[in-house]
DNA sequence: GTGTTATCAGTAATAATTACTAAAATTAAT
DNA sequence: ATTAATTTTAGTAATTATTACTGATAACAC
């Protein structure tokens, strides 16, 4: 566990959007000005390989990191992109409904709301 | 209606894949050589706000498009990327649960499935 | 047909992520 | 503690998907 590593892991633990490789990046800086954008994206990497954290694939274009490893659904603003928790029960059968239906071995599955969040629902719909 | 646009959805109507943008151009180049890359874009662009198909924004790091312009869910392959239907019915009142529980003005969801499809499951797994 | 508008091909620009490399830091072995 | 082996880093370059721009062309309206 490098310096970098730790640090990276502090950050993350302390926020609880769900920020991307840059955003986590902006975040270290203050701590360690000199570190590079591949240790970030490296670090992330790693430390979701471990368990310590979670790497999200939601929508839209960039990946996003998750401070909480435990399996849950968000909810993505599909104005500005922000991503909360969905504080909804895990689906824990939905997997078997596939059973037999599907040519696939099954591994997991994620579920993701999709909505405007309360800033971007004020704002007239320009879109 | 251009030539163009016409045969892009003659084209991804003809296959049960769900092609990215850039699948899609190699397929319709085979009957209009001089096509670009921007134009197969522009039109499945226009062609989902229309309704006539889908634009799929799955985990993995490409859009996909899909004939179909109905909801439904996928599940894709964590090896290789391909991404087939999931035979399961929609789960119509999942959003409800959600309704109260959160700031956001809920507007959909999506369910995707990971796992592997035939030919990765028989390959010794390396990763 | 003539004029108006939309679309096209080709190319350049963005943006997220990954790959590469020599130097520095960490770890393991003496 | 010193040395040797291994991993990680900073910095930079490369990749990849997608979008933006532009002058030329095609579609459409009258
Ligand atoms: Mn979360
Ligand atoms: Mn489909
Ligand atoms: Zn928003
Ligand atoms: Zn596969």
């Amino acid at each position: 566990m490098t310096q970098q590593r730790q640090i990276i892991l502090e950050e993350l633990r302390q926020v609880n959007s769900h920020p991307s490789a840059d955003e986590v990046y902006e975040m270290v800086r203050k701590r360690l000005p000199r570190i590079s954008l591949g240790t970030v994206y490296r670090n992330l990497e790693i430390l979701s390989e471990l368990g310590e954290i979670q790497k999200l694939e939601l929508g839209g274009d960039l990946k996003r990191f998750d401070r909480n490893p435990i399996k849950h659904y968000h909810i993505r603003c599909m104005r500005c992109g922000r991503v909360d928790d969905a504080p909804i029960a895990p689906l824990n059968q939905i997997e078997n409904e596939l059973y037999g239906a599907t040519v696939y071995t099954i591994i997991g599955h994620r579920l993701e709301f999709e909505g405007l969040c309360p800033q971007c629902s004020k704002t007239p719909g320009k879109s």
